[in-house]
DNA sequence: CACAAAGCTTACGCGCAAGTAAAATTGAGT
DNA sequence: ACTCAATTTTACTTGCGCGTAAGCTTTGTG
């Protein structure tokens, strides 16, 4: 038998466990102080290591953010494939590109996508972030508008609704905890039947 | 004649007029990047002194922050003040306090509200705005749920209901700029639309 | 004009936290 | 049990930025 030890992690199924972990601890903390109030020792403490040993496993300080940052946008990111792949109307891929977007922000925890985390990072990842950023907002947009367009929803101003609800979604991490007496998936629910019920056109 | 020198600023208003031009400055910059990752050598030099001016017009760098997130708070204070004093029912004075929100939002801009910035402060001062930060929170659903009690509402969840839209409305600040094409009125009418449509009563 | 108070500057001390070098430890495969 | 690479540590350098001390400049007032 080449290998009976299916069920023991490999060293580096290890090192990418131990990697995930660290970058949620990171981004915990980061969401809690910020970013420039967190010193590399606190986050190493929490995890029961020294500084040191976190520069093993991410390049410096930037990388660390860059990468809890990332993982809120893949939020966004993947919310958009499960939306594009689902079949119907516009108005429905609206509802499901939220949905799962809420819900993967609310199971990933990652970091706040502010102004000044993103800023703290180099340019070209700035420009990298900033571009996926404007990407979610487009296709939120084009389905906003559809919905118009196909009549399901009002004629409202799209960048203003937009804004409206990725700002609601977006404060969640806010004040969902990952203890929340309420699970994600009544937390999303709720808030597509306020938005909704708040864009959507009805019969005269 | 006493003082026929009505037309020019006294000392004691030119000092303030200062204060608030730091204040405002500060704000701005502390909203972009970050309030730790924020010299007050860059404060100072945007406004043109040197950074121990600011130490004659504020303690020290929480201070200023401080007086930063006061001015955000007070616009919902404020906003309260005037909903309270208006007359009529629930569901209209619960359009009035967010409707002056966002509006002495979009105006006075001050620094956001976050985790980060409060917890970069002083026990005591968090506390106060912690205070003042339920306090608001409270009303919101207090006034949430005298509507639903009232018929105006439908029958929803007050806590989710009020984090949806304070959500929303924290999160202007990040994309309304003072030179921005929508006027503060126009998107708070907009706003309000999008909310009170998605929580109305409608009859069956 | 004098002179005090207000307003601001230059010069510096000091602590904290990012990042590095090199040594110590662990543990998987032989 | 031995070896060597993977992993983590201890000990250190460095720079940035807050805050202070002491002095210079401006301005209103008698």
């Amino acid at each position: 038998m080449a290998n009976w030890n299916g069920a023991v992690a490999s060293r580096e199924e290890i090192r990418e466990l131990k990697r995930r972990a660290a970058l949620r601890v990171a981004a915990r903390i980061f969401n809690e102080k910020g970013y420039h109030a967190t010193s590399l020792d606190e986050i190493a403490d929490e995890i029961g290591v020294t500084k040191t040993a976190l520069y093993y496993y991410f390049k410096n300080k930037e990388q660390l953010l860059y990468e809890c940052i990332k993982v809120t946008y893949d939020c966004g990111a993947n919310a958009r494939l499960e939306a594009e792949k689902f079949n119907g109307t516009a108005f429905e891929k609206l509802q499901e590109l939220y949905r799962r977007f809420m819900e993967n922000l609310m199971e990933e925890r990652g970091a706040y996508t502010t102004m000044a985390n993103i800023r703290s990072l180099p340019a070209e990842q700035q420009q990298e972030l900033m571009e996926r950023r404007r990407n979610l907002d487009r296709y939120s947009r084009m389905l906003i508008e559809k919905a118009i367009a196909e009549g399901s929803v009002r004629k409202l101003d799209v960048r203003i609704t937009s804004n409206f609800f990725l700002g609601a979604v977006n404060w969640i991490l806010r004040w969902h905890t990952e203890d929340d007496a309420m699970k994600p998936s009544d937390v999303s629910a709720h808030f597509l039947d306020l938005f909704m019920n708040g864009i959507v056109q009805r019969p005269a």
